[in-house]
DNA sequence: CGAATCTTTCTTGTTGCGAACAAGTAAGTG
DNA sequence: CACTTACTTGTTCGCAACAAGAAAGATTCG
């Protein structure tokens, strides 16, 4: 169900996404996704955090053993990489990112956790960075993991609207390691 | 019209938009927007335009006399106020532009333009800076224009999520101009 | 063990609303 | 009096949302 919701959304976006297809091209009747899910923006909640678990999954994965700058690093590749390899449901989850921040309260309630779970997460590792000493000690830990989320949300956004810049795409996360890197080292 | 419609997508979203309440609110009767328009992706491409010329002379008028860094700085200060004190207008513009994402080419089209137009003033400021001798020589132009558009995509949409949280956009704002600094800065 | 009831899962039927279009009307202009 | 422009009412089609039913187990009780 969420793999036929993610392929039309790929497809036709939000709008081009109906409820009787999804259900139809999961094999089951014309309102089989409405009595499942209740309400299209029911469905796409549900997508957005099944996703965001496989991703904050990965996540930990990756970053698992590095802390400080390094993790930040690791991180922002990791990112590269889920955008690069998981195209369809990446695209789908920042599709539907982006179209939370209308005015439905309890949509923008399911970004809302997911966003400051990330940027909790950026700012343990700058802490932790400092305290092993890899950071340089009077780095601001709060303003730099808000700027490090809001490049990462710039990023993607210039990835959906020109996907084909596959090289643009990397070169971004690149630049925004060395951002992350002029702002963090220690200056020695 | 224009009105009517940033007033409605304002208070519910675009969906929430509807051309007969556009219509209705505009003094006119149910189906004018539409029979103006054509269709409801045509009206918010006009919105769009009319909205990002209006911000484009603002920021003319804010940059006109900088150069390099100074300019990058200035036009960041120009977007927080517009943010700040337009707040209806600048709130749909980038609703509108974030739900352009989608598939239709001739929408995303719209905000390529302005996208693009955008970024090559970033690169023309940074150039401008090398030449004036104000800005490290080997500054990589189009990576920190590239970097610089997108951290504002990304700040925007924290405004977009969270709009209450006026002091926070102010900080990233800042932030954005001390990364600018340091990336642009001569190493003299 | 087997029939009756209950629950879960899915289907067809219906309603209301919005976008898009068609056909009309009432002004003003040449 | 033709003719254009600016707008209105009328209609169609598609979708979301809901309601009411059917079919296939699972559960209970004689």
């Amino acid at each position: 169900m969420v793999d036929a919701a993610v392929a039309l959304i790929v497809k036709r976006g939000i709008p081009g996404m109906t409820l009787k297809e999804v259900g139809e091209l999961a094999g089951y009747s014309r309102a089989m996704a409405g009595w499942r899910y209740g309400t299209k923006a029911n469905l796409c909640a549900f997508v957005v955090r099944a996703v965001g678990e496989e991703w904050l999954r990965a996540l930990n994965e990756a970053v698992q053993h590095e802390s400080g700058l390094d993790a930040i690093l690791a991180a922002t590749d990791a990112h590269y990489r889920f955008v690069r390899d998981g195209a369809d449901r990446t695209r789908t989850f920042y599709t539907l990112w982006f179209d939370f921040t209308g005015p439905d309260p309890e949509l923008r309630q399911v970004i809302a956790n997911v966003h400051e779970r990330r940027q909790r997460d950026v700012e343990t590792w700058i802490a932790q960075g400092i305290v092993a000493g890899n950071v340089r000690p009077d780095a601001e830990i709060k303003a730099i993991a808000a700027q490090f989320c809001a490049t990462i949300i710039g990023i993607v956004y210039q990835w959906l609207v020109n996907p084909q810049a596959q090289r643009e795409i990397k070169a971004l996360h690149e630049g925004l390691k060395q951002q992350m890197s002029r702002a963090l080292a220690r200056a020695d």
